[in-house]
DNA sequence: ACTATTCGTTACCTTTAGGTAAGTAACCTT
DNA sequence: AAGGTTACTTACCTAAAGGTAACGAATAGT
């Protein structure tokens, strides 16, 4: 994702930095959701891929270990006859939780607002 | 941006709707901190171009045409000596600023985690 | 007539997020 | 030995976001 930018007037550098560190993070196509689904519990690999409908292995791995290496998430290599691999929320993952909450509440009314309207862009209902 | 997928799965439809509106309206690089800065009252294109650092006109064109069609935001037209436009945002634009909050919170508290951990992104201080 | 200001547009280019398809490595079952 | 499962990797491609630079239209001042 491309970094953001915020000027420099107004918002002191720390707000700055850390709106722009919170949007480089959870944003992107998958994150959020990836977040979303391993609150229901730990997950593995092959369970993230199959309800992540449309997702290749290249670019899970790759939001993974972003997540990983954020301390949002931990990997764990389970020794099974098949190997498998193991993800799950760190503590610190569900204060992303209020983010979700808010852009949830956010999209929600929106969407009340611009159905129907000729001026709002085409809202997609799949 | 590219439009957010969530599989099928544990996220009712609507929510998922609401989530993948709410994310491609406020994402990309610029949405927040034009909001942002219309907060402190309006601004002209010339405020806002000088104020977002690095913005060229054509993409802030773009971005402000954007937040109207999605009822974030009013154009005004002023008849002034040379032409001036002057962009306000409507009650509805405040319930983004959830948003922006948590976005924040979340962002201060992963930049705090992250300092000086080996396995985390390089944070920018720029 | 010439230049400046404001708010754009137009054409073109670069970067990057994400997708596609195939392959690899380890281990198991038949 | 052949084929299946899991968790990837690798190489290549596409589309979209965003950037750069130049130009246009309206109006005003000198």
């Amino acid at each position: 994702m491309l970094s953001i930018e915020f000027g420099n007037a107004s918002l002191c550098k720390e707000a700055r930095l850390a709106l722009r560190d919170a949007i480089e993070l959870l944003g992107g196509k998958w994150k959020i959701c990836i977040l979303q689904h391993l609150e229901l519990g730990t997950k593995r690999f092959k369970d993230l891929q199959e309800v992540m409908v449309g997702i290749s292995p290249k670019v899970l791995t790759q939001e993974l270990l972003e997540l990983e290496q954020n301390l949002l998430i931990t990997r764990t290599v389970n020794n099974t006859k098949p190997i498998t691999v193991s993800y799950s929320l760190t503590p610190f993952a569900y204060e992303a939780q209020a983010v979700y909450d808010a852009l949830l509440a956010f999209g929600i009314e929106h969407r009340k607002r611009i159905k129907g309207t000729l001026s709002g862009k085409t809202i997609p209902t799949v």
